[in-house]
DNA sequence: CAGGGGGTTTATAACGTTGCAAGCCCGTGG
DNA sequence: CCACGGGCTTGCAACGTTATAAACCCCCTG
């Protein structure tokens, strides 16, 4: 018994293989009586399309393809938006792949085979950066994608970004709220759009505020957390170190966090430190800290929702998501796995 | 401009399609001198293979499926796997898709799926049960598989695993060596194999060196990290907390922590944690506590290795890998990310 | 010079699906 | 009675690849 195929159902049937492919799609034009009984006997004989066969004579294949480095994360970001991604998807009778790419080589490489190999009908990748040369190949190839940040080309394109500027604006308001005067931020990796973001927000509001907001080229959001932690340890003996800490990612405020606690000072009476918060780690963390959220899971399913759209032949100017940060941390409705 | 097929470059080389073909595929029938000038046109050409069409014909995928559940995670345990997984993958022309499930739904249907439409040429999960319906549906079809953890019959297919039996014992030893006299052991959920396995080697352990091992059957490692934290500062409250926990999961550790640090007591003076670590993160975490590894990148490229050789036919018998405890911890070898 | 036999190349036929154009049947209107 | 059209069904071809078997060519041997 091998297995079954539109042949085995147009003899099951009795109908033409172009019929019983036509009854399975609902296709109007096919008398309702046969639809069903086609649907019947589908059931019955356990029949299931061959995706490949689909995939050669449509050139569509079901997949939605999600980039991203394949780097070991401490705390996981990938994770999360794959979650919001397969929910948003489940239904649809799409499937994401993820793809990891290879950081040593050239990021263009897993898109341009996704591309030329039809390996998937739309692409999601984030690390958007101002001038971004996947943008660039992807526009003029009109391979349909959503990136997660913004690019200069940002009008052009379907993407879902988080409000890097008013996180850090809200972020400053409170600690000038709570009589803070000097705040060190850490800023992402510089060609990364949102650093522009975050720079210019502090600028702005510190101004605003009145708060000396200092930043440093050398250590940023990717540097390795014992380089975080060892800076600000220098930082507080040499009598240098701000009234706060601004961490928009949780391992470098694990770091800060460590290394006021390493130098016997406390984080909620001498420096105070503002978290972005993306997962349920800080309920565990002892000092509590300030956090606002990222809902990293809503970010993955409006990716898919975009993509779907975009897909679909939306023109790409409408597919435009700007997520606000979030004052509380909402939870995942299902139990955490360790 | 379409995009170039065999039939392109059978043109434009004056051979025949087949003998493109088989050039392209090194076959020694082939005369040495066609070959060069096929591969060299080719590459001049822009070719590359269809894979829908590949895979039409042959059957084969070139698709590893990692299928794993959707949940959000905390700290990373798939992205780890994967980095080692699509890291050993490299080279190969095997690539990695990550199939989430609905842990609502039967876990039996992402791999049926996969296996009744041939989406991938092999299959790698965790989460193994003694007797698991997932071995035994995939033995039955013959399908290359390899688990992350053991079976009842585990003889009979292709696994990688850590070993969880010696893991309890080397911390229950180091636990002893400190003059600890009662230890509170977290088990995993008790329908997974490796409860046993660490069950069994608290019960051996224990009574070798005289110690009272306890655990819980209301509250697991697939415990909420609150569930946990509130279990604990109850026992520590009511005076009946034990000198020591083992927690073998980084979260539960985690909530721990922070349990015995809210009732006031010391982690390292009143009462000992000895976590499993995969990942960084304790290095951050203040007060230091006492590790155990488990290299989840290795156990990744463990799983892509052993699924390789099952496919090219090697019995399973042979492949399988146990992965002892490691003292130290083995960072990986690249820059985090956040 | 016929008969083999390597070493190479080729024609043909699938794999399972769907788009297209054409077909059949029956009822209605001229 | 014929032409037309609507409702439904069908045959054919193609997507790009590879397995199979057959063909070709040239040289060597008897």
């Amino acid at each position: 018994m091998s297995k079954p195929t539109l042949k085995t159902l147009a003899e099951a049937t009795g109908l033409a293989q172009t019929t019983v492919s036509r009854a399975l799609k609902d296709d109007p034009k096919i008398a309702i009586a046969t639809r069903q009984r086609v649907a019947s006997a589908a059931r019955e004989i356990g029949y299931v399309p061959d995706r490949a066969a689909q995939r050669l004579r449509t050139g569509r294949t079901n997949v939605i393809a999600f980039v991203s480095s394949p780097h070991a994360e401490i705390i996981g970001f990938r994770g999360s938006m794959m979650a919001g991604l397969s929910e948003e998807l489940k239904g649809t009778d799409y499937h994401v792949t993820m793809t990891p790419y290879d950081t040593d080589a050239n990021p263009m490489r897993p898109i341009q085979n996704i591309v030329r190999n039809r390996l998937a009908d739309g692409l999601i990748f984030s690390g958007t950066q101002p001038r971004d040369q996947r943008v660039d190949y992807l526009l003029e190839t009109g391979f349909p994608f959503v990136t997660h940040g913004r690019t200069d080309m940002a009008g052009g394109h379907a993407w879902c970004d988080y409000d890097n500027g008013q996180f850090v604006e809200l972020a400053l308001e409170r600690l000038a709220g709570q009589g803070r005067r000097t705040v060190m931020l850490f800023r992402p990796a510089p060609d990364l759009t949102y650093a522009r973001h975050m720079t210019e927000a502090a600028v702005r509001t510190g101004t605003r505020l009145g708060l000396a907001v200092t930043h440093l080229r050398s250590v940023t959001l990717s540097s390795r957390a014992n380089e975080i932690h060892d800076l600000v340890v220098r930082q507080i003996r040499s009598g240098c170190a701000p009234d706060a800490y601004l961490c928009p990612g949780e391992v470098p405020a694990l770091a800060v966090i460590a290394a006021i606690g390493d130098c016997g000072l406390s984080v909620t009476d001498d420096i105070a430190v503002v978290a972005k918060q993306t997962s349920s780690v800080f309920d565990l963390i002892r000092p509590r800290i300030d956090t606002i959220h990222e809902d990293l899971h809503a970010a993955g399913a409006s990716l898919g929702r975009l993509l779907l759209r975009r897909i679909a032949g939306e023109p790409a100017e409408r597919l435009q998501d700007l997520h606000a940060p979030q004052e509380r941390f909402r939870p995942e409705r299902r139990k955490a796995v360790i």
